[in-house]
RNA sequence: UGGGAAAUUGUGUAACGGUAGCACGACAGACUCUGACUCUGUUUGUUGGGGUUCGAAUCCCUAUUUCCCAGCCA
């Protein structure tokens, strides 16, 4: 990963600054700790970038941890995803990798600590008493009934839970604080639950589990994390997450701080992995990868860069205010990126033929730039013949005002070849242009015209005689609507789904040396977008992305 | 309605009592063998109302709006 990817100053760097300044902290030590329950997506590259980011520019470490406490949503499938995501992203872990389960011996050693102390004990409430019980956000919750059991009946009973002698649900081990803090996360909170189910790692050793605000401290505090960053919805966990700090009466100095940044929100996409797990279940993409889907599976597979991913989270800021990002900045990126390294090569994907008359039979090959931004990339030879395919919308025998493409009677360039002049259209009996005639001006092939005139358009064409087909998946955002957290609660996120997302273009022409086309190499096609080749299905392109393009915006004023 | 957060141009984010800046977008023009890129220029902002101060986006009061919390999810 590259320097470029620090930071300029932010509110959790400014306090990192104090606590280094002040002697609180000697090394920065930071934690990517997802749910190995699904895969990771472009808000997970925030939360990732900025860990990494953190412990880099303070000389720091950083860890992976698969937040692996509740058995029953878990998977291996997911760790590993999230380790390949993680990986393709530059950002493997300096610091190691962990899993929360690997601390259940130790958690469970710390409750029973809390018990021995007095502020922990066994619950036999059921979950609907438990809320009964919890208050509301305006009226305080009432003490358990269980709650001032005998420390050895707590011992007893937590054993018992732990060996296996009660059903699910039937007791929790409930951490003793207050029922009626204004705070619902500090009354009386579960700490442990029952859950015979084999845990994807540690099999059937354990059937109770801690509960996520138990553990995450505890593992936190294992692994000398010095700054607990994760997303603002924990805000409110934050005295709960000190309050086990405090009183597990860890050794591991300094204590971790829990520090909370915004989660990331994109325009004409959807973030939470109830939507995408939705969206794949119901196939209405083509899994996890899709193309179209915020994963980093599926951006990889559309052909973003990390670098362009980083990039993108690195502009957006991070702050502790709520925000929806611009999907137009992270297109913005990859374009910019690409426009430096992309190979040009010419494609056409939507064929009209157009025959230049004054030509003969053999082939003449052009050397062209393989990347005019860069001149190292070099040249390669693209042949040229009689007929060749332009591009429909680049011909027009109703031009629009200032159409720079072919018309009748009208002049342009082929692009790195010659200047040709429309002389004929040939309609098929439906009225349907079917080819066009030209004539080439055989001296502008390294040149503008001899005389001076002046010819504006350029397009991109590829020879009939020399090319390749290739079928080629156009893609658009997912959604119709800028903001998928505004769908009103009578409508679902599937009546937003864009039909438009996805679209399958056949039979396109393209330049022969795409043959040699790797998986991973990234193109622009000139005039038309950049494009990859797909992993999934051999031999078609996917489109990374359109070029900008203001003609459009011309023609609707 | 209890508690916790937050509000700066279209979007995102800086400014830490002293010139409201940057990026993306938009608009206008230049350049161009990519209507791309590049370059030049332009437009638009401190949620409202009070107060403190020589001076307030920043501090205080107040109002409004938005988000989070009532899982034995994370």
């Amino acid at each position: 990963m590259s320097e470029e990817i620090l930071s300029n100053s932010n509110f959790i760097h400014d306090e990192i600054d104090e606590d280094i300044a002040s002697g609180i902290c000697k090394k920065v030590h930071t934690r990517f700790p997802p749910e190995p329950n699904g895969y990771l997506h472009i808000g997970s590259a925030k939360a990732i970038w900025i860990n990494t980011m953190t412990a880099k520019k303070y000389g720091g470490l950083f860890n992976l941890r698969f937040d692996d406490t509740n058995p029953a949503k878990e998977d291996n499938e997911f760790v590993e995803s999230i380790q390949e995501d993680l990986h393709w992203l530059g950002a493997d872990p300096t610091g190691g990798i962990f899993y929360g389960s690997d601390y259940f011996d130790k958690c469970y050693e710390y409750a029973v600590k809390l018990i021995k102390d007095g502020k922990a004990y066994v619950c036999d409430l059921s979950p609907d008493e438990m809320r009964e019980y919890r208050g509301t956000l305006t009226e305080p919750g009432k003490d358990s009934p269980y709650r001032n059991r005998t420390v050895e009946e707590n011992l007893d009973l937590f054993e018992r839970m732990k060996n296996g002698e009660f059903a699910d649900g039937a007791r929790t081990l409930r951490a003793k604080i207050d029922m009626a803090s204004p705070n619902i996360n500090m009354r009386d909170p579960a700490i442990y639950r029952i859950v015979h189910v084999t845990h994807h790692r540690q099999g059937d050793k354990w059937c109770i589990y801690p509960l996520y605000d138990f553990a995450h401290p505890i593992q936190d505090a294992m692994e000398g994390i010095t700054h607990s960053l994760c997303s603002i919805e924990f805000r409110n966990h934050r005295p709960l997450y000190d309050w086990v700090i405090e009183n597990i009466g860890v050794d591991n100095k300094p204590n971790p701080k829990q520090r909370e940044f915004a989660r990331m929100n994109v325009t004409y996409t959807v973030m939470s992995k109830r939507y995408l797990r939705a969206l794949v279940e119901e196939n209405l993409v083509d899994g996890w990868d899709d193309p179209r889907m915020p994963t980093l599976c599926g951006l990889r597979r559309r052909g973003y860069t990390p670098s362009a991913i980083f990039e993108f989270v690195k502009r957006s800021g991070i702050s502790t205010a709520l925000s929806l990002c611009d999907i137009g900045l992270l297109e913005h990126c990859i374009r910019e990126e690409l426009n430096e390294t992309a190979t040009r090569r010419m494609a056409v994907l939507d064929p009209l033929k157009l025959e230049i008359t004054n030509f003969g039979d053999e082939t003449e090959y052009f050397d062209v730039a393989n990347n005019p931004q860069n001149p190292d990339a070099g040249t390669r030879k693209v042949p040229f013949t009689k007929e060749v395919y332009i591009e429909r919308g680049d011909f027009s025998d109703n031009p629009p005002p200032k159409f720079q493409r072919l018309k009748p009677g009208g002049e342009v360039r082929l692009a790195g070849a010659y200047i040709v002049k429309c002389e004929e259209v040939i309609y098929d009996k439906d009225g349907n242009v079917e080819k066009v005639l030209c004539t080439a001006d055989l001296e502008t092939k390294n040149n503008m015209p001899l005389d001076g005139r002046k010819v504006r358009g350029t397009i991109h064409w590829v020879s009939c005689e020399h090319n390749i087909e290739a079928d080629i998946n156009l893609y658009e955002h997912l959604f119709t609507i800028e903001d998928t957290g505004s769908i009103p609660e009578d409508k679902s996120f599937r009546d937003y789904l864009n039909p438009e997302s996805h679209k399958r273009v056949t039979g396109a022409k393209l330049e022969e040396s795409l043959k040699d086309a790797k998986l991973g190499d990234k193109f622009q096609f000139v005039r038309t977008g950049y494009f990859c080749l797909d992993s999934k299905h051999e031999g078609q392109f996917n489109r990374i992305e359109t070029l900008k393009d203001s003609f459009g915006k011309t023609l609707q004023k």
